[in-house]
DNA sequence: CTGAAAGCGCTTACAG
DNA sequence: CTGAAAGCGCTTACAG
């Protein structure tokens, strides 16, 4: 295995003009970084990250720490696609990205400043968290840079990538509405989620722009579970038979699958009888028809942006902060 | 930060003593070691990794190389359950991993050898790599542990996790006959994917098993691409518009999806008139009705294995190997 | 512009 | 059973 030795050998210098030379300092003399770099090709030179980590103070080391990524179920497709744009950002920057599995009860073991320096990380993306994390506290005190992808993360050094879920539910409901559905059915998620939350101020906001009174509004809680929610929606349609013309406003598209099989189910007709608007953008709703109209997160884009500011808050090119990525709205049939 | 030098004076010891507490050798008194561990722990000490990597010969550190990370496409369900499966394996191992997206253009930029050298690697996982791709030449005479998923690497170091492809496609297909589908449409993969040959073999040996002669059997070359699926089937069944009866067999799940909505949208029933089988066992499948008989690939599953494997192999407790993962035949309606 | 030298935080023969 | 010391492969003041 070839080292810096090797090189400045065959160079004939010392390894200190090498690692100069390679590093791109610019007291080397042009000709000498030329053949150094040369040779170090030649030889198929890689400085060991190792070492580098171990001399250095500058180091870019970045890592996605997962939280969930242990259990045995499926990868949500959020998920993924949050990897694939981090990868999508660091491709052909010559750079790379560990994951870590974090769980909350390794959080408890081992804090996060731990963590960092067991692995020489500069700066991490965090991704799963869950209000209560241990995670979430040790960062508002923390000096290492953390970006949070869909979690608000505190503190000087706590930057976040968002969805301005209140905008987005406001958006989505004021699109059901424009479809000429007045009455309105909020197919609810679970309490303890943040995004409920957000949703449910969106989902308001959208009643105020339209003048709509509590009294053409319905609320059935289905906890982000799509059988919840197939059989809360049946229910309802069936006890109030005769009251079509509703609009089923779901805060996840599995929920809005969910209800739109139960209206079918009972024999009505999706867009005409009732109406059914979902929020993510899953590749599913792709596959479903007639299609149901729904808030595109972006995940992509998420986490393109998350390692995008990461980067450049270790380079101290940026200021941790919050962005929202733009979600978008995909009409339905 | 604390280093192995703090919990040696604070418990009044070398740090080699420190050392060898903490990496359980054997030579250390026991009340000694039990101090050591205690101050460790209380002082939050993490050994750095680098400085363990640059120091110590026998390492473990793993990755997960795949390619195609880098587009901006979503994430595809495969990928994503094998990084699943991996992590379900060292969770609680107190073991971590990292991700490297690899592109063929940097394969041929640098070799797996100086990847593995410049990121102390003692092993690695590669995913998504394609016939032809630099590494898999590398692979060949290397001597570090690989393991690929769904892709035979070669070498006295290269060991891969597969599905048995031609059994099960062989298995999927007896399934159509068995439903009564003597006359079959082969919907099939493109040429270059090493998986359509074997699959096509198993298509092969399920015509023998069931005496079905040439002439019962048509084939349609839709090169796992979705609209070429849906046009083809549906002008096939177009042209013979009397031949009910038939069963398309598909070489993937969203081939099959496509035929079945082909079908579908001629007015044909599915299940009834002909019969739309699919492979691979994605989630899709769950939402649409009827239900597609298909083959789970069990992704999660190869993504366990394969972490398992190569950990085995780089503590020198298993040999290098293929491993077929088990298929399941998930039935229709 | 270049080199000698210290040092990063560990591990591991070696000596006792 | 324990410690002193060398060494892993780099980076980076410092001297010239």
């Amino acid at each position: 295995m070839v080292s810096i030795k090797d090189v400045a050998k065959e160079a004939g210098v010392s390894v200190s003009t090498v690692s100069r030379a390679l590093n791109d300092y610019d007291d080397v003399k042009e000709s000498t970084r030329k053949k150094i770099q040369d040779i170090a090709k030649s030889l198929g030179y890689r400085p060991s990250q190792s070492a580098r980590n171990l001399s250095s103070k500058r180091k870019e080391n970045v890592a996605i720490l997962i939280s969930g990524l242990g259990s045995n179920s499926p990868m949500d497709e959020f998920t993924g696609n949050m990897l694939k744009g981090l990868n999508s950002y660091i491709q052909g920057k010559n750079m790379v990205i560990a994951m870590y599995g974090i769980s909350s009860k390794m959080q408890a073991k081992q804090k996060l400043s731990e963590f960092c320096r067991q692995y020489s990380l500069s700066g991490v993306i965090l991704a799963g968290l869950k209000l209560g994390d241990p995670y979430l506290e040790e960062i508002k005190y923390t000096d290492i840079p953390c970006v949070g992808i869909d979690i608000k993360l505190e503190g000087k050094m706590g930057a976040s990538i968002l969805t301005n879920d209140v905008e987005a539910f406001r958006d989505i409901t004021n699109y059901a509405v424009k479809k000429g559905f007045f009455k309105l059915v909020l197919v609810r998620g679970k309490d303890e989620a943040a995004v409920t939350l957000d949703r449910y101020e969106g989902f308001k906001k959208a009643l105020k722009d339209n003048d709509i009174s509590d009294r053409d509004v319905d609320i059935l809680n289905c906890k982000f579970d799509e059988e919840l929610a197939y059989k809360n929606v049946k229910s309802y349609i069936e006890k109030y038979k005769k009251r079509k013309g509703r609009a089923f406003v779901c805060m996840s598209d599995l929920m809005a699958v969910a209800a739109a099989r139960a209206i079918e189910d009972l024999g009505y007709r999706l867009g005409d009888d009732f109406l059914v608007t979902g929020f993510d953008g899953i590749q599913l709703l792709n596959y479903i028809k007639p299609r149901i109209a729904t808030i595109d997160q972006n995940m992509i884009e998420k986490g393109y942006e998350g390692m995008r500011l990461l980067i450049k808050i270790i380079k101290n090119e940026e200021e941790p902060r919050t962005i929202y990525i733009k979600h978008k709205l995909i009409k339905g049939e």
